[in-house]
DNA sequence: AGCATTCACTTGACTGAGCAAGTAATCGCC
DNA sequence: GGCGATTACTTGCTCAGTCAAGTGAATGCT
């Protein structure tokens, strides 16, 4: 008689599995920040803070609701958004609105910026990921991603950083 | 007549795939991380190191083997260990075979803590990802990383870490 | 209206990772 | 067998990220 027991280690294909997804973790970032470092001075977070200003209205957005599309702490996307600014693609603002709330908002050559590195990071996305899959297994994988953040937002005793 | 460009940009079920890849990306290894952390003192580097140890014979290997296992530079795996050492769970020997290799071996101690720590890193794995899939999507998931993986490795204008 | 509280960041101290330069051990070649 | 490569790390510097404490703006309670 078999127990459907909490398991203490991985083994068989479970950790072939978890093998698996965990090189994808260490290496992909890394592969990703290449690039863009490469071709663009910009690491993958960098780019993620202006791709998601260019696609805002008026291209403004609160530092508050810009590290929720970022996936990242305050604190981390203050000192991005200090970077930036020094290189003259984002500038701040204290929101008219109300003066606790800041606004970053993306200059021209920030604009510029965004477009020039956009295609080359696509591509990379294409040749590491989608042009490798099938097109169920894209699907798969949106499915598979999905359930795994749901599972992490879930999580009582953690909470994914705002 | 439509032509397979190269796409330039990543629009609608792609970009949807790769923004729920990428915040997995983004969350996951801090879950990881955080679990470990808080339950063992751990990152999941330094376990990942400490489990390689001991699963490898007489708990030793070899650091450019390790750093191998670990998907780490030998620079960062050489600051881990000297982390793991000071906490008294990892030594280091010269390889009696060839003085140029270094030996990083498990101690006692280091093989509690391993032991201690893996219930609940496996569980974790279990809880974020495996649990929430479907056993055809597991299987998926490990093709789909493999392939990732492989086409990191193919691109030439990027070696992976060792 | 006045003052403590809350909110939305920002910043200082510290840690971990990458890169490149350094170091010690061994190998190869004459 | 001596000496210039090569190999296998290690380490100094710099930078990004976290945590916790700090700051300035608005809010609420009386």
């Amino acid at each position: 008689m078999t127990t459907p027991d909490t398991p203490t280690a991985l083994v068989g294909e479970d950790l072939e599995t978890w093998a698996a997804l965990a090189t994808v973790l260490e290496w992909l970032p890394a592969a990703l920040d290449s690039q863009l470092q490469r071709d663009a001075q910009l690491t993958h977070f960098e780019y993620g803070v202006l791709y998601a200003l260019a696609n805002a209205p008026d291209s403004t957005l609160r530092m508050s609701v810009l590290s929720g599309y970022a996936n990242s702490s305050l604190s981390r996307l203050s000192r991005a958004v200090t970077r930036l600014e020094s290189r003259g693609w984002v500038r701040r603002e204290p929101d008219p609105v109300d003066g606790r709330f800041t606004l970053a908002i993306l200059t021209d050559s920030g604009r510029t910026k965004v477009d020039e590195a956009t295609p080359g990071h696509a591509q990379t996305v294409h040749r590491l990921v989608l042009d490798r899959l099938t097109k169920p297994q894209v699907r798969q994988l949106r499915e598979i991603s999905r359930r795994i953040t749901r599972a992490i937002g879930d999580g009582q005793e953690w909470e994914p950083p705002r």
